[in-house]
DNA sequence: AAATCGTGGAC
DNA sequence: TGTCCAAGATT
């Protein structure tokens, strides 16, 4: 075994964590859920939707049984929407072609949306104690110092080099363990700012360490100016507590959603109650336009308060537009800024 | 290969 | 305050 992987393991016994929800019991469907919602996402984060989500959703056919905005209420506020998505397709897949259980062999766990090769090494190691490798930013960071690799780890050509050494370093035994060791040590000793050299079982061997390149390495990704969008949402109230949200598209940012209508300008604002609900857009109240960072742009969201009368009118047949009580927001999956504004009401 | 896809933590 | 980026995948 190599002396990353032995280390690794020793520390691990002593000073890993073992107490995460996923780790009891550690099932494949409770090792996947995690997998998902972590990505791109800190355990600290994670935790209180992932307990929420297991207790309302414990096995993976109840997944497959249930609505997807049921699963996307669930999701409401973690970001990334797709993954709540893809989870919610990929667990029908299972229930139809894989005997209601996620797949062991990685090519068909791969195959399911929303599942890397990443994630599925990870799913295999933690669940089956397969020989498989992860490559999450921990370990494209622990790697990046431990070897000294220069360029950007999202890079193609840095990428392969990771995963290849990576897959090196894998011990025989103790997949599972050693998984939960690389991503722990990344998670609170080779952290990205002021890592704890100090205290770390790789130190001798590290090749940041040895040339003091360790708050240099993994080099960053290469920056780009945000660029700046607004919005106007249309906050529609009735008489009885209740506003009208409509469901946002199958593709592009927040798909799926449940959010406000949404206009370009006030001329685009008069057209669309005149057509939904005939109110009278000059009684609108502005309220405080706030700011909302997306990973790729800014959106300046400009929010119209209007108290509405011909309900009846504004949803008609259309599936995608609903009346919904303020009371019973947690019902459906709605952007997190929307939540914050409609929370706010009350 | 580069864009797209959320939100919040941490410095 | 702005900036980076976190248990990445998909197109």
């Amino acid at each position: 075994m190599s002396a990353f992987a032995e280390r690794l393991l020793a520390w691990f016994d002593a000073s890993g964590r073992h107490d995460l929800p996923w780790q009891h019991p550690r099932t494949p469907y409770r090792v996947w859920v995690a997998e998902i919602m972590l990505q791109q996402t800190q355990v600290q984060t994670a935790i209180p939707y992932y307990t929420r989500f297991l207790d309302a959703l414990p096995s993976l056919p109840d997944l497959a049984a249930a609505e997807l905005d049921r699963v996307l209420a669930l999701w409401s506020g973690l970001g990334y929407y797709a993954r709540a998505r893809n989870l919610h397709r990929a667990a029908r897949i299972c229930v139809e072609r894989h005997g209601g259980e996620l797949p062991r062999d990685i090519d068909a766990l791969q195959a399911l949306p929303g599942i890397g090769r990443s994630t599925a090494g990870a799913i295999l190691a933690q669940a089956h104690g397969l020989r498989f490798a992860i490559l999450d930013g921990n370990v494209k960071r622990s790697l990046a110092r431990y070897h000294g690799i220069r360029g950007w780890p999202g890079s193609g050509p840095v990428e392969k080099r990771l995963w290849e050494l990576s897959e090196s370093h894998l011990p025989q035994t103790r997949l599972a363990d050693y998984t939960q060791a690389v991503m722990d040590f990344g998670a609170t000793v080779c952290t990205r700012s002021d890592p704890a050299c100090v205290l770390c079982p790789l130190q001798d061997d590290c090749v940041a360490r040895r040339e003091g390149l360790v708050d240099r390495l993994p080099e960053p990704k290469p920056g780009k100016p945000l660029p700046e969008r607004r919005t106007i949402m249309l906050v529609l109230r009735d008489g009885d507590g209740r506003l009208l949200l409509t469901r946002r598209p199958p593709t592009g940012i927040w798909a799926c959603l449940w959010s406000l209508p949404e206009v370009a300008d006030h001329d685009q604002a008069r057209h669309w109650l005149a057509r939904h609900c005939d109110a009278d857009y000059d009684h609108a109240e502005p309220l405080p336009v706030f700011e909302h960072v997306f990973s790729h742009f800014r959106l300046h969201i400009e929010p119209m308060l209007l108290h509405v009368t011909q309900t009846r009118t504004a949803v008609g047949d259309n599936p995608d537009l609903r009346w919904q009580p303020l009371a019973a927001l947690d019902d459906l999956g709605l952007p997190a800024p929307v939540r914050k504004l409609l929370g706010s009401l009350a």
